[in-house]
DNA sequence: CTAATAGTGTCTATTAGACAGTATGTT
DNA sequence: AACATACTGTCTAATAGACACTATTAG
């Protein structure tokens, strides 16, 4: 091998066309809150998770439903900035809850060639989405995920389509609770996205618990009735309310506004406080 | 564009060398636990944290210290394969813990070319290593991490040198308390990796809480004292001795061992207890 | 009035924090 | 004996869980 005298002259020798590369993405698991209509008018709309799915019209996986995402430019940007490219063409908003999810990259999740994948969980308020939405791009809403055993199943719903798949949990590591992922069902997504979808959802689950990260999905006023609802859907699980009051107590603050017009007792708005530090 | 009748036709004409690839690595993280010596045949031995650190002896930042990692070869391995493979390679074994923790991706982290490296952390008994390791490389205990203000500064040790570096953390997200890092200072240590060490640490001290992470870097046979030290050490703060065993107490179970000859009371000699599912 | 949700008071159970005390080895 | 750590008992403080109760609206 052929001695350098400094990191110069190394670099200016240095041609990386000798090594195998890849390509990389940033996929993107956009997530938001949306109410269930309902046609009692004394209940309140139950609250849903939403995640934004887009139909690919090009191969492969034509005609299945994906994360928005695409590959990385590298020569110019970053992973994030790649995700913010992505989710400002599919949103038209720049300002998004977004955090690295995980790096997904088995040999044949893209049947094409060598793909790396490092998948974010992004989240807003849909409210806040002015402007019409691609039209490639749907919010289907989860309808259910149940938990048999290892197996988790999901149903997704919008207007015209359901879609089903299941995921089965490996045990790989006792002490801190790693799971691998094996997709055992999955007519309509593309990829391993199946996989990112759950990952994320139960990124989010782990840390409603121990940050304010649902507020991101919040409208700027709310009552506390719909966060707890949000909180119990996301959780999976009911709530008792004067405890949930306690623990949210110090995360919110009261406003002068108060939500009528319900067919029972109306509920003060509250808007999200962020702690000083 | 060209029209394809189904996805076999498109992938026999896909070319993927059209695309601008780039090269990603696997970089580790290996943490051990060391016994501080000790004079006083009175005291124990303090417990402190060591990571596992390589001489480069080429360029790029040639005879500094890195991470141990390697290239991703992307026709036949994952990163995860890729991370265990370097492991073998450096401590010859192959179970060790090993989760995926975070994709750094600085356009300028390597001088070479844009290499993405998805960082691991791996924890082992560093008295497990019974073979000699390689010749670069070194166990460095981390003597000190002290936090002043959004600045955190890292000594490391070993018996021939000293290396300190600082990397200030920037609240990028309120929500959820998501920072980035930037290395104010750092003469030692290669590419990126001050950022992989914090985040690393920082990533085993959320964890220590509610896992049983812990135990990967303890010996089969341990004292809760020593435990306690372990834990008093990682969070870097000192724990009250009731409180202690009470939490860990359905985590580990007595042995009829003890360990005695060490100028004061015996103590019993615990293993790790795994939670029966 | 009724059904539905909003909101609070309070009791109990559980968990965490603190301290003091006893126990037992080596030199 | 002296020192250092091992280990436990118990009081108190803080937090979480549960339930019952009152409040208030649209229809």
């Amino acid at each position: 091998m052929k001695k350098y005298k400094n990191e110069k002259e190394f670099l200016e020798d240095y041609d990386d066309t000798k090594y195998d590369k890849l390509s990389m993405t940033s996929d993107i698991l956009l997530v938001s809150v949306s109410n269930k209509d309902n046609t009692n008018y004394r209940k309140t709309s139950k609250k849903m998770i939403s995640i934004l799915l887009v139909k690919r019209d090009e191969f492969p996986f034509k005609d299945k439903w994906c994360l928005p995402g695409g590959f990385l430019n590298p020569k110019k940007e970053t992973l994030d900035e790649c995700a913010k490219r992505i989710l400002k063409k599919e949103t038209n908003l720049s300002e998004i809850y977004l955090e690295q999810l995980y790096t997904f990259d088995d040999i044949e999740r893209d049947p094409r060639t060598r793909v790396v994948s490092t998948a974010y969980v992004a989240l807003v308020d849909k409210n806040k989405l002015t402007d019409k939405l691609n039209e490639n791009a749907l919010w289907f809403d989860i309808a259910e995920i149940s938990y048999q055993d290892n197996i988790v199943n999901f149903t997704l719903n919008n207007k015209q389509e359901t879609i089903k798949f299941s995921i089965k949990k490996n045990l790989i590591e006792k002490t801190t609770n790693q799971y691998s992922y094996s997709i055992i069902k999955n007519e309509s997504i593309a990829f391993d996205h199946p996989k990112v979808i759950l990952a994320g959802i139960e990124r989010i689950r782990n840390k409603i618990n121990y940050t304010d990260i649902v507020f991101n999905m919040m409208s700027e006023y709310f009552t506390l009735g719909e966060l707890q609802d949000v909180y119990e859907v996301i959780l999976g699980e009911k709530l008792l309310a004067p405890a949930f009051r306690r623990i949210i107590a110090n995360k919110v603050e009261k406003t002068d506004k108060m939500l009528t017009g319900k067919g029972h007792r109306p509920s003060v708005l509250y808007k999200y406080k962020s702690k000083s530090i």
